[in-house]
DNA sequence: TATGAATGAGCATTCATTCAT
DNA sequence: CATGAATGAATGCTCATTCAT
């Protein structure tokens, strides 16, 4: 990395050029995925030439690293967001399935693809992926569950566990639309009410 | 690969080869990952050497795609044996989820981890995976569900989106452990009934 | 390195290849130098592939070390016959220094350039260099040096350091050789008179 | 380099400039060695820029050569003491083996490895080294040993090779020293006196 | 002059695949 | 069929050198 940036506007011109560098990656990883990408690949997107890669990522794997840190960092904003508002669970599932879903929707399919891959293959890529991303979300939202259950508004149930299978549901959920299902890709848009619904009143129908 | 092996003992001399390998495979993949893995390393492990690989597979990838074909064979008789039961949907999910996790539990998740890994990565491998293990038991399962539904047992919903947020559900779940959650890994156990109970009664709690 | 090679024929043919990517190594290196020669380089002379030297040696370093080794092993079959004979000192400093000066005339100056060099920058190398060429030969001679000191041959000296002193001698000069003094080159037959009657009898004109 | 730097004060800075980046590349050389070490070591040692070294020079070889050069002219400057003394060849040897000894010792050890590693590789680095420093130093030192012998005061000989026998034998033993000798290391101090000694009188001792 | 980001040629090494024995 | 030595294309990464600012 270019050494001792104190000029902000040599910051800002790395900072540039890095996210020029992980766009390209981004772009490359996600059509050839990450092995059978070369660096000389990237470096051809961004248009620049192999070796500037290096000035400013120390190798291959940290610009998967890096695509994770700018992934976990867009997320770490929506969710600040979702944290202001006051919402009660039903309200909360729409928006969060509904964010995420969105988000992959929008074009997020590939990043995913690519880190999930990588991250299923390497066990730093998975810690650090655990670490900042899945973690945290956690943390939040059981906060939220927490309360919900004590304002009487869902079943007493093991919070923890309850937050991994909805966590589990929609990862699951993106892993078979990336995996190609053609139905989820068409009535994506029903996901967000489906899992709303399914989550917070069944499917049970003897319940009357 | 062998050409027309007319001869039954042939044939079965095959098969047993091309099972040593693949066992072979399976294990060095799953301790490797796919990329680290070398065919030297898998031709080792099956006690051959390194030719010997390519007169029973076409190349690597073949491989993995056997290993997926047999994957696929297992689950199949295991689904078999499901249908074979007369089950009402609350017996069915305890089933299907107790018998997916266990699987994954018992050791299936090394070899798991590399095929998801692949298959976010080779279209080709995807495709297989999808028109072979995903699309069946979906068309399997959906053929319960709309029972279900008929006789009134669950509400009415569109069972194609239903089958895919449900086994997403459980699809996630394992993905989140494979990533390491150590709360997953804990209570694996309590998670067909957490599981059952969410997709038939819902957490809400102002059903009264 | 090919494995377990208990079939005899095998072995010779294994200790062929080797010798064959060896000759090769050492001619390249000396044109070249060690850095600036290529494994490319070294497999096109020997007419094989890049990757086979890989299957013999470990790495490019490896070729050098073996290159060592093999000059090590040459010197001692030398060395052993020296040791055979009864010699008194003015002998053996004539065949000794002869012996020496003879094999670097003959064509070892190149590999010695090669060797010499790398040694100097590599501590691995120096290390093995050291302990098994210039240690073995110290010990040897100065066996043979404390008899002579005995039996009255020669003046009481430091025997360690006298001998020190006197392959310094002949590695100087080789090392003058090799850096293209021509004075050397052209009265190179000369030098083991030289240095025989420089060690023996000195320079100094006043002893009558 | 610098182009015709009329100005007094300007070649001042420039000398001095060239000096620091070359007291920089002596450092950062002796410590990594030629190969090893990068431009951008040398440029971070001397707290410069990369690109600044090579407004002072040609390019990284250039930087060797002209430490040989500097190398060259100190040298330079102790041989004149010594032209100005008057000695016989006692106390010359006494002189000359103890300057390039104590040279050594006080930490030209590593210039003098990394010169000498690249020397034996390098045919143009060959040839300055032998027309800067050796001959002249021959030259010097022949012009004496002619005189000490018309004297009497050394027995006849090839005045021309025993020069490069006298000197072979101190390179000889600094090579033997850097080549990790922990003997020589200890009695260092000696062998200006052995050397002498074996030089004059030589070690024979069946004269009287 | 000084800078240091950018360049891109160059290289050691790996490994899937082939094929003579 | 089985072998495993040989192949050589492919690639991540380094670093001397240049040049716009």
């Amino acid at each position: 990395m270019p050494e001792k940036p104190t000029d902000p506007i040599q910051e800002q011109l790395i900072a540039a050029r890095r996210n020029q560098i992980l766009d390209a990656a981004t772009a490359v990883f996600a059509e050839k995925g990450f092995h059978r990408a070369t660096i000389r690949d990237v470096a051809k997107f961004a248009g620049i030439a192999d070796g500037t890669i290096y000035i400013y990522f120390e190798n291959k794997t940290a610009l998967l690293m890096c695509i994770l840190n700018r992934l976990n960092e867009s997320e770490q904003r929506e969710d600040d967001m979702a944290q202001s508002l006051n919402m009660d669970m039903r309200e909360f599932m729409q928006t969060y399935t509904r964010q995420r879903l969105d988000a992959l929707a929008a074009g997020g399919a590939e990043v995913m693809q690519v880190v999930l891959s990588e991250i299923l293959v390497n066990a730093d890529l998975r810690e650090t992926y655990f670490q900042q991303i899945v973690a945290p979300t956690y943390a939040t939202a059981e906060k939220y569950f927490q309360e919900w259950v004590e304002k009487g508004g869902i079943q007493p149930v093991d919070t923890q566990l309850a937050m991994r299978v909805i966590a589990g549901m929609v990862l699951g959920v993106m892993m078979l639309r990336i995996l190609g299902d053609p139905t989820l890709q068409e009535k994506w848009d029903e996901l967000p009410d489906l899992l709303t619904r399914l989550v917070l009143d069944g499917l049970g129908g003897d319940k009357s």
